[in-house]
RNA sequence: GCGCCCGUAGCUUAACGGAUAAAGUACGUGUCUUCGGAACAUGUGAUAGAGGUUCGAUUCCUCUCGGGCGCACCA
């Protein structure tokens, strides 16, 4: 049990109130955990908050167990309870992080669970823009937590590979004529271009729509060798450059779904409830009348007899369920669908009731160009690809790097200027101020640890785990070493509210604390001897040897395993954010 | 028209209904005869507007203004 648990558990019991939070504390002198309840009862029960939490101060100080590991408890405020930790306490957290390694920090709270995320769903022939980029970062970002905390995760892509969009890019192609570059990118360049031209044609020219429409039912009805030729050559084309980027981002997949494979199904399924009354007729296309349920109503299978992005999100459900059963199932996908999936778990809710409360949308923001909307329609797209090649660039530019460090730099610039913005904000993306490689940014998340790598290299003395006793504190060390335990509950905060945009912020905190200590302090060779006079409080004043002074090597070896603590949680929060960080940069 | 989401320093973003609204960037001034300066310190600067609920509101409710997105055969 945790520290915070155990905490709770007496508070609870001396407050008698079931529902007890207790929360870190940003301002130091608040103490390491702040609790409310006292405003909470006082405002129930009528009485003054103040006097209420000291009552339960008093209390709270005749328990023995809290005694074990708190070590000042202050009212404050409106009528706050703060506690401060014992030293040992955190210092044993620190002997924790050299145990464990790349484990500390994760749980099993979520033990048992399986969840499915999908994510990415690029459509083959389309362009794979910035806002796919910010899509598989946050869901691989996000299955990451789940996993450090214990659930099984099967991380699953949904691709688009037919429908219209498919059908304008085909148009395209033989309006600008077949040619095959031979290389992955220009493939993928050129049916960009093949799809912007086939959809303002659809837009503009009646003709054009026309032959698109022909052209989409020969995709579902392969009736023509030459656009099936044209089809499947061009798709792999796309699945091939996707392949890259998945491979360059970090990601690999347990199960790609195609809409090529499921639409069949989603389409007998879609029957088979009209049958059941489900869905309707209406107006020659069949539907779902969400408009019943407060919801608006939907077509899943067109007046031509096409089966739409509704019917085969009823096949894709099918299979994932058949195949994974996941307790949960989440799609991370634009706001912009929001209201359409609450008209398709509604649906599945009366088709295949097993997915009733099992299926989420979590959406995720825009991502926004300063200079002007993107669209893949206009051919007005940034590339996600070509964010990281700038990011690249510019490192190179700025600093002498090798190329293998570069990209790893770039890559970790990229994902995490997307992921420390909360997940529903959209993002105002500039190229040139975007992509920080100062301050609050990847790099200097990656700078830091090598920076701590490269102290730990030059140490002679690697017997850390001597350190812990009779070391008196300066208060940089201490304020990393407070941050420092707090590493598993941010990730497990972060998992539970789909918010790696808290573990990022925790990150950069922990970071700008290390570096300031590292500014003020040596770390080898330690040259002060501290006495007693320079203690810092009651709260942290551990003395020390006969003489009241602290030997040089033990201060010492206690830096090098907070350096070294500091440096393996970041690299392990980096690691769940999908960022690797280079030895040396 | 109906519905959903969003307005926080010049810019980009933080903040379970809590304590002095937090950072980065930009701009200004500094630190360092560097255990890695992609660093550290310091200054200027903000809750769109009006009501309401509350001991307490950036957060919840109502209205106004401003932006985005949905709302039938696209995905």
């Amino acid at each position: 049990m945790s520290i915070k648990d155990r905490i709770i558990n007496v508070l609870t019991e001396v407050s008698g109130e079931k529902v007890v939070s207790l929360e870190f504390t940003e301002n130091p002198n608040f103490g390491d955990y702040s609790c409310n309840i006292a405003l909470i009862m006082a405002k129930s029960e009528g009485k003054n908050p103040r006097a209420l939490a000291e009552e339960i101060k008093s209390k709270l100080s005749q328990s023995p167990e809290l005694s074990k590991f708190v070590d000042k408890i202050e009212v404050a405020g409106p009528g706050f309870i703060n506690f401060w930790l014992k030293t040992d306490v955190l210092v044993s957290n620190l002997m924790q992080i050299e145990e464990e390694k790349e484990k500390y920090g994760t749980s099993d709270s979520l033990k048992g669970q399986k969840i499915m995320f999908e994510y990415a769903h690029p459509n083959t022939h389309k362009a794979f823009h910035i806002g796919h980029l910010r899509n598989i970062t946050t869901g691989e970002t996000l299955a990451r937590l789940y996993e450090a905390n214990g659930a099984e995760v099967v991380r699953a892509n949904y691709q688009g590979d037919v429908g219209l969009h498919i059908a304008k890019a085909l148009w395209g192609i033989k309006r600008i004529g077949f040619d095959d570059p031979k290389d992955v990118k220009k493939r993928a360049e050129y049916l960009g271009k093949a799809y912007s031209t086939g959809s303002s044609a659809y837009e503009i020219d009646e003709k054009a729509k026309e032959e698109i429409h022909v052209i989409n039912g020969i995709i579902y009805d392969k009736s023509d060798d030459e656009i099936n030729k044209l089809y499947s050559e061009t798709r792999q084309w796309s699945l091939d450059y996707f392949a890259e980027i998945y491979k360059r981002v970090y990601t690999k997949f347990d199960r790609f779904y195609f809409e090529s494979e499921v639409y069949q199904k989603g389409k007998e399924i879609a029957l088979e409830a009209l049958k059941k009354g489900i869905l309707k007729e209406s107006e020659g296309a069949i539907i779902f009348p969400g408009s019943e349920y407060g919801l608006h109503d939907r077509v899943f299978i067109s007046g031509k007899g096409v089966p739409t992005y509704e019917a085969k999100d009823l096949g894709l459900a099918k299979l994932q369920f058949s195949e994974y059963n996941p307790d949960k199932l989440i799609h991370t996908v634009g706001p912009e669908q929001s209201a359409y999936f609450q008209v398709i778990f509604k649906a599945l809710e009366f088709i295949e009731p097993e997915t009733k409360g099992r299926e989420f949308h979590v959406p995720y923001g825009w991502v926004r160009l300063k200079e002007g909307k993107m669209s893949s329609r206009t051919g007005n797209v940034v590339l996600g690809e070509k964010i990281l090649d700038d990011a690249k660039e510019s490192i190179k530019k700025a600093y002498k790097t090798e190329d293998g460090v570069a990209e790893m730099i770039a890559v970790g610039a990229v994902k995490y200027s997307f992921l420390k913005t909360g997940l529903a904000q959209d993002i105002s993306f500039d190229l040139k101020e975007s992509i920080s490689l100062e301050g609050n940014s990847g790099p200097y998340l990656q700078y830091t640890v090598a920076r701590t790598n490269s102290v730990l290299a030059k140490a002679s003395n690697k017997r850390m785990s001597e350190y812990a006793n009779n070391i008196k504190l300066e208060i940089e060390e201490l304020t990393v070493l407070r941050a420092l335990s707090r590493f598993s509950e941010v990730i497990a905060n972060a998992a539970k509210s789909y918010s790696p945009n808290l573990l990022c912020n925790y990150l950069y905190d922990l970071a700008s604390k290390f570096n300031t200590f590292y500014a003020h302090n040596r770390i080898l060779n330690t040259n002060d001897e501290r006495t007693k006079d320079e203690a810092l409080g009651p709260a942290h004043n551990r003395i020390i040897s006969e003489e009241g002074k602290t030997k040089n090597e033990e201060v010492g070896n206690f830096r090098l395993a907070l350096t070294a603590g500091t440096g393996q949680v970041l690299k392990n929060g980096l690691q769940l954010l999908g960022i690797d960080a280079p030895e040396k940069m």
